[in-house]
DNA sequence: ACCTGAACACCGTTCAAGT
DNA sequence: ACCTGAACACCGTTCAAGT
C-alpha cells in the first residue's frame, strides 16, 4: 500500500525526528514530536495511531539491525564469540534505551508486539543453537529467558562504570549458560 | 517529628490505599489515590511531595520485610538455600510489581533513592558472603549486578508459566554465580 | 498545623474543517 | 487522500482559602 508522496515524506520525517527525540528523552511527548517534525498532531496520529505504535516503529529498525547482524557474526567468529559480540551490540543499542523494555513489558498479551519482538528471539535462538551444536554452551537454554535477563542491559548507562558492569553481567549469564571463557 | 493525630491517620490511610491501588495498577493516578483515601489532592501532596516519593514510601515497607527476612533464613537453612529462598520471596513481592524497577531506574543519581535501595543491597551482600564463606558459590560476585539481573523477576507475572520461568532464571543466574545444585 | 478543592500547564488523542 | 490545529478528558502539581 503506497502512500502519496507528501505522506511518505511526512512519515519518514516523523520517524527520524521521533528516533532522535526518544533517544534524548524516552518520555518525549507526542505533541512535541509532531511539532519538531513540522506536522499537526493529527498527522502524527494518522501515521501512528498511538504512542506505543510510534515507539515501536522506531525500535523496529534497531531490532532489524540486530537481527541482520547474526549471519555476519556467525560467518566471522566461533559461535560463542559471535554470541558474545552480539550481546555487546544488544547492550549498545540501548541508546534508545529502556523505552523498549517498557514496550516489551506491555507486550505481554499483545500479539502485534510479539511480532516485533520475534526477530530478536530468532536471532538469539540461532546463536544459541549454534553454540549448543559446537558444544560451547550447555543444551536446553531458553532464548526468551535469556532475552529477558539481558533486557537489564538496556538500563545500564554507557559510562565507563556501566561498561564494566555490562561485561560482568554478560560473563555471569554466560557462565550460567554453561559457557567457559 | 510527630504529626497531629488526624494527619497521622491520613498518612497511614493514604499509604494503605496507595499500596492497593498501585498493586492493582502501577499507573494509578495521584488524584484517584487521593479520592480513594478521602483526602484532597493537596493533602496527598502535603504528605508526599510528588508521585515518586509516594511510590517509594509504599515500597519501603516491602523492602524492609525482605531485609528482615535474611537473618531468619540464614538461621534455618544453609547459606545457599537461604539465598535461593530469599530470591523466591524477591520474585513474589513483585505484587506491587515493576513499578519499583522504574523507581530504581530513576534512582541512578538520586541519593535519597539509593538509601531506600540500601537495605536490599545489604541483604544480598549478607547472603552472598555467607555463601562464599561456605564455599557454595564462587568468590567475587557483585551484589549490585545480581540485584540488577534479578530486577527482571519483578516483571514476570505470577502465573504457572511465570513461576516456571522464575525458577529457570534463578537456576541460570545461580549457576552463573558458581553454585551447584 | 493541616485540609480542601478549584485551577494550571501539559499530556495523549480526536475530529471538523480545510487542501 | 492527506493535513491542520482547536478541543477534550485527564494527568501531576500548586495554592488561596478555610478549620
Amino acid at each position: 500500500m503506497n502512500l502519496r508522496l507528501d505522506a511518505q515524506e511526512n512519515r519518514d520525517r516523523i520517524l527520524e525526528v521521533a528516533r532522535e527525540a526518544l533517544s534524548a528523552d524516552p518520555q518525549a511527548s507526542m505533541n512535541s514530536i509532531a511539532k519538531a517534525a513540522n506536522v499537526g498532531p493529527g498527522t502524527l496520529y494518522r501515521h501512528f495511531p498511538n504512542r506505543e505504535s510510534l515507539v515501536l516503529a522506531v525500535y523496529r529498525n534497531e531490532i532489524d539491525k540486530l537481527a541482520t547482524l547474526v549471519p555476519t557474526l556467525l560467518a566471522r567468529y566461533s559461535p560463542l564469540t559471535a554470541f558474545r559480540k552480539w550481546c555487546d551490540q544488544l547492550a549498545k543499542f540501548g541508546r534508545v534505551k529502556h523505552g523498549i523494555s517498557d514496550v516489551l513489558d506491555a507486550a505481554k498479551s499483545d500479539k502485534n508486539l510479539k511480532e516485533t519482538y520475534l526477530p530478536m528471539l530468532t536471532a538469539v535462538r540461532t546463536l544459541m543453537t549454534a553454540c549448543e551444536d559446537s558444544g560451547e554452551i550447555a543444551k536446553g537454554a531458553n532464548a526468551e529467558d535469556f532475552l529477558m535477563l539481558l533486557g537489564t542491559l538496556w538500563r545500564i548507562p554507557p559510562t565507563a562504570a556501566g561498561k564494566a558492569r555490562v561485561s560482568r553481567l554478560l560473563a555471569l549469564v554466560f557462565r550460567g549458560l554453561g559457557a567457559k571463557f
